[in-house]
RNA sequence: GCCGGUGUAGCUCAAUGGUUAGAGUAAUUGCAUCAUAAGCAAGAGGUUACAGGUUCGAGUCCCGUCACCGGCACCA
């Protein structure tokens, strides 16, 4: 392997699955997968990790209620996920199961070696069970000091636990993040760590006596491990780590992980600190983006507001969706969608601007009889429209480079623009002397902007090529166009 | 309650303390007819949540209030 070649690992979290797939689900995946292919299109090594996180009372109540065992329940659940990331084109290398053997294997060497070194200790957790629940409890989950599921007063209870000494993590990995070791993206969920981290760590218990359906600890076989601490050893073994911290994949550390917003603390506080025990290299990034509200309102079932990827996909197909998500806010802000919404940016820049460019300029092709038509690049480039792309080139890249993946596709609808105005200004569809090298350019654009719109929509990217019908070395591109179908039909009211 | 964030055009969002607060979109008007009735252009649209303060100058900094969002460690 060419060690030159810069590589690109990231990863989404590993999504908990005692549910199906959801929006924040969707959401952050194709970003990941967004970032994913615009690094393998600029040629690096890329690595792009999924999965699911399988263990946890949640799952064995989930499963109990279903009648299924935990193991059968997940199977299922992993098939929709999978199901889900296939209609969404999700280009993801591995798609890690925290059930899968490899992973347990690994996990059990990494207690071994935190036990080894005192980094786990034996002690007491004490703390409010509910029995209704069968859960602890925090503070502010009670209701006047009584569970508000079951309005009895949760008792005190000890029990034989295993801790983890995150408390001696916590000023190293302020100095990290503070220093950007560690770099958290946006600035403000930095500062919020931070913020979090000044008040020091306390140790964390990392033993569960009464989970069942968890990885059992190498060296307390009754007890099952905690589920952060195990799930976020994916990112490591989901590369092919098998628990030696002197042997690391050559894909570690990992690029980025990115994540929205609930799992950014723990992703800045207990990884970075097993990490550290293990003494293995921090992650370069963690990447934090923001949560859809409907309306104004936060998404629940309870309102009935919900907004599922398969219904988008339905409405929008899966290039509509994936553009609709990623256009719909600054990417690490939170964003406001409705189905109106929706529709107006589909119509507006799918149907109107990208699919409607692309119909006309197609279709002047046509009527000129573009069956093999060749355009020397060189009769481009010092041209307005050549000048245009590029500087649309740099924007994209500079945009990607800050993950501000909106701003990548801005740049893009810039040059949609450019190029209607273009088309309206030299009045392409009047024969004329510059007619067929005006709408070779246009052609040409076209053609890299489906190069730019694969890393977002694979899909419209090929259906573009595909109509071009683009030939192309390094000094000329042949066109034979060929109208198809609209990539984007205007959806009328309703 | 504590910690952090957000609040700018009808809507989605921009604006290192420095011209007259900008884009896109929607609506309106004119032009165009290659195109999915799509395109181009123009005007209009603002008490920057509210109230005070610092400053030659505040959307930006400080104080307070309100609204919304997230986190608060055994749910993951």
């Amino acid at each position: 392997m060419n060690s030159k070649v810069k590589k690109f690992y990231i990863t989404t979290p590993i999504y908990y699955v005692n549910d199906r797939m959801h929006l924040g689900h969707a959401y952050t995946t194709i970003a990941a997968d967004v970032l994913a292919r615009y690094h393998r299109l600029k040629g690096e090594r890329v690595f792009f990790l999924t999965g699911t996180d399988e263990h946890g009372g949640k799952i064995e109540k989930a499963a109990e209620k279903l009648g299924k065992s935990p193991k059968q329940l997940c199977d299922d659940n992993v098939r929709r996920f999978k199901k889900g990331w296939e209609k969404l084109n999700i280009s993801y290398d591995n798609f890690i199961r925290t059930t899968d053997s490899y992973h347990e294997e690994a996990v059990k060497k990494a207690l071994e070696i935190l036990h080894k070194k005192g980094l786990i200790y034996k002690g007491v957790y004490r703390g409010l069970y509910c029995l209704g629940c069968e859960q602890y409890k925090t503070e502010s989950d009670l209701v006047n000091g009584k569970c508000p599921d079951h309005k009895k007063k949760p008792e005190i209870i000890e029990e034989e636990s295993y801790l983890f000494r995150l408390s001696k993590f916590g000023e190293e990995i302020r100095k990290k993040i503070k220093q950007d070791e560690l770099l958290i993206r946006p600035e403000d969920k930095k500062k919020e760590v931070l913020e979090f981290l000044k008040g020091g760590l306390k140790d964390i218990s990392i033993s569960r006596k009464k989970v069942k359906w968890g990885i059992p600890l190498p060296f307390a076989p009754h007890l099952t491990t905690y589920v952060w601490i195990e799930a976020f050893l994916n990112y490591l073994t989901g590369v092919g780590w098998e628990g030696n911290p002197k042997k690391l994949p050559e894909f570690w550390p990992a690029d980025v992980h990115l994540m929205a917003k609930d799992i950014a603390r723990v992703h800045a506080t207990i990884w970075p600190a097993v990490l550290l025990g293990l003494e293995i290299a921090l992650p370069k990034q963690i990447f934090v983006h923001g949560y859809f509200t409907i309306e104004g309102q936060k998404m629940s079932k309870s309102l009935g507001n919900v907004i599922w990827p398969e219904e988008l996909i339905e409405k929008f197909g899966v290039d509509g969706t994936r553009y609709l998500l990623l256009s719909a806010c600054c990417f690490g802000k939170d964003g406001d969608i409705s189905w109106g919404k929706l529709k107006e940016k589909y119509n507006a820049d799918l149907a109107k601007g990208i699919g409607n460019l692309v119909s006309r300029v197609i279709t002047i092709g046509e009527t000129l009889g573009f069956k093999s038509e060749a355009l020397k690049l060189r009769q481009v480039h010092s041209t307005e429209i050549g000048k245009q792309i590029d500087a649309t080139w740099k924007n994209y890249e500079r945009a990607f480079d800050e993950f501000k993946l909106d701003k990548a596709l801005d740049s893009i609808w810039k040059l949609i623009a450019f190029c209607d105005q273009y088309i309206e200004k030299k009045r392409v569809w009047e024969e004329s002397k510059e007619q067929k090298i005006c709408v070779l350019c246009l052609l040409y654009t076209i053609s890299e902007i489906a190069k730019m719109l694969e890393s977002f929509l694979p899909e419209t990217s090929n259906k573009i090529l595909c109509q071009l019908g683009l030939k192309s070395d390094e000094k000329k591109c042949v066109f034979a166009v060929e109208k198809k179908e609209s990539l984007f039909p205007r959806l009328n009211s309703k």
